[in-house]
DNA sequence: CGAAATATTGAATTACGTCAAATAGAGTGG
DNA sequence: CCACTCTATTTGACGTAATTCAATATTTCG
């Protein structure tokens, strides 16, 4: 049984921007349906040309590219809410791979649709670009942190910015949240040995800023990590939800 | 003058993907004039909420964004036929800035006919969409350059893609290039030192890969230059041309 | 319970950054 | 055209943040 998209539970998150009733009824019948996969599973494969896109609904993933040499860049990780398959959508080809993490499921759409949401409902198409732009302003924010910033100022960033995601879904309790990644997914998500990510780690314990382990992250001090960090603590503004 | 957009030389170029004459007419109606600027002049300030969306014409410039601390990150080179301010235009907000490096021209819309684009033309608006999924995907490929690639690999991949870039705009003869960035410029796109930059472009010109100098890219085996950077030498396919 | 990930720690190594100084151009003004 | 300044490039010496190697816990899971 497919949840309806008018009870859609994440819409009422502080992290997505409100649909009309007539918005929230057009994308019903954009959806196809609903996927569920387990930890570990391949959702879409780098190069690949999807026939399908996906919102996450609820879980985690992660989006990764492998070089020919086998190192593997960590792009981003995956959150509820995020949309999945842009990439496929108007390029025919993902520029990297889509992997649950966790036990995730997911709003699955059509791509022979997708040129019609444009033409019938170009508001919505507003919306796929709003979530380009964002999507571009963070990787822009992750270069300068992988290419500037030292790994203890890295590992700070990373973990303040998965904590406000993680408030904006309301995932955080007592400072503290799920976060079922391993050390050498962060390690490949900063350009870090395996290593030294953990050490850092370490570090941010000691100083008690920050501490992540058995899958749960926990932040003591939000504005002393972003201090450490080199970065502006602005709570990210609502984004449209597809 | 400003020059009309059906006689935009820009449009022949392989880079960029055919519009119907309806689509030209319409991009004539939505250009709101012609900017020029000389080098070193900021176009777009990071965090700004500009009114104003470009398409370069013709010159080159840079994208870069400031930490709190000075470090520098240039997120990529600006070269003809790039779309200006996507950020602003939805965001309402800049997530790095934009400099003229040489002479630019530059044709200038306004952020308040934005939408109106995406309403009356959706196929417009769908290739603005597909500009953005053409940055997210490139800069994912920064990510993971900055992140696995050794500075030699990192410098390597770099020049590739310049190249290319610059074969795509007719902006190769003789397997060279301007190319008027300073070594800091690349330095700080890649993430490296000056010093280790202007060592590791001596290696590549020792190995008779390529050389750059006088602001002049010369690429003496794509392919083998290509192999160093772990990289696959596929032609960038054609994109829209805003 | 055993096997395979994952995490942790110490020691050795290195790719890269920093410092410093020389050289070379590019632009300005007299 | 020549001083002058400023910016960009180049090179050598040295320092270090981060990698790699290696070994040992610890956890996960079939």
């Amino acid at each position: 049984m497919t949840m309806e998209c008018r009870y859609c539970p994440l819409r009422r998150k502080d992290a997505f921007s409100p649909l009309s009733q007539d918005e929230i009824a057009f994308m019903q019948k954009f959806k196809a349906g609903e996927l569920t996969v387990e930890p570990g599973t391949p959702i879409l494969m780098e190069g690949s040309n999807a026939p399908q896109l996906f919102t996450a609904l609820s879980g985690m993933g992660i989006r990764e590219k492998t070089l020919a040499n086998g190192e593997r860049q960590v792009i981003n990780f995956i959150f509820p809410g995020d949309f999945i398959g842009l990439q496929a959508g108007l390029l025919g080809e993902m520029g990297h791979s889509v992997e649950a993490r966790t036990h995730m499921r997911l709003c699955v759409f059509n791509r022979s649709d997708f040129w019609n949401l444009f033409k019938t409902h170009p508001s919505r198409g507003f919306d796929v670009t709003w979530l380009a732009a964002v999507e571009e302003h963070f990787l822009g924010e992750t270069l300068a942190t992988i290419g500037q910033r030292t790994a203890l100022q890295a590992m700070a960033w990373a973990l303040v910015k998965i904590f406000q995601r993680g408030e904006a879904l309301d995932l955080v309790t007592n400072n503290q949240m799920a976060l079922p990644y391993t050390q050498r997914d962060m390690a490949d998500s900063l350009g870090l040995s395996l290593v030294h990510t953990n050490k850092t780690l370490s570090k941010l314990k000691d100083r008690q800023l920050a501490s992540w382990s058995d899958k749960v992250l926990q932040i003591n001090d939000l504005s002393a990590l972003a201090e450490v960090a080199v970065m502006n603590l602005d709570k990210p503004q609502p984004r449209p939800l597809i």
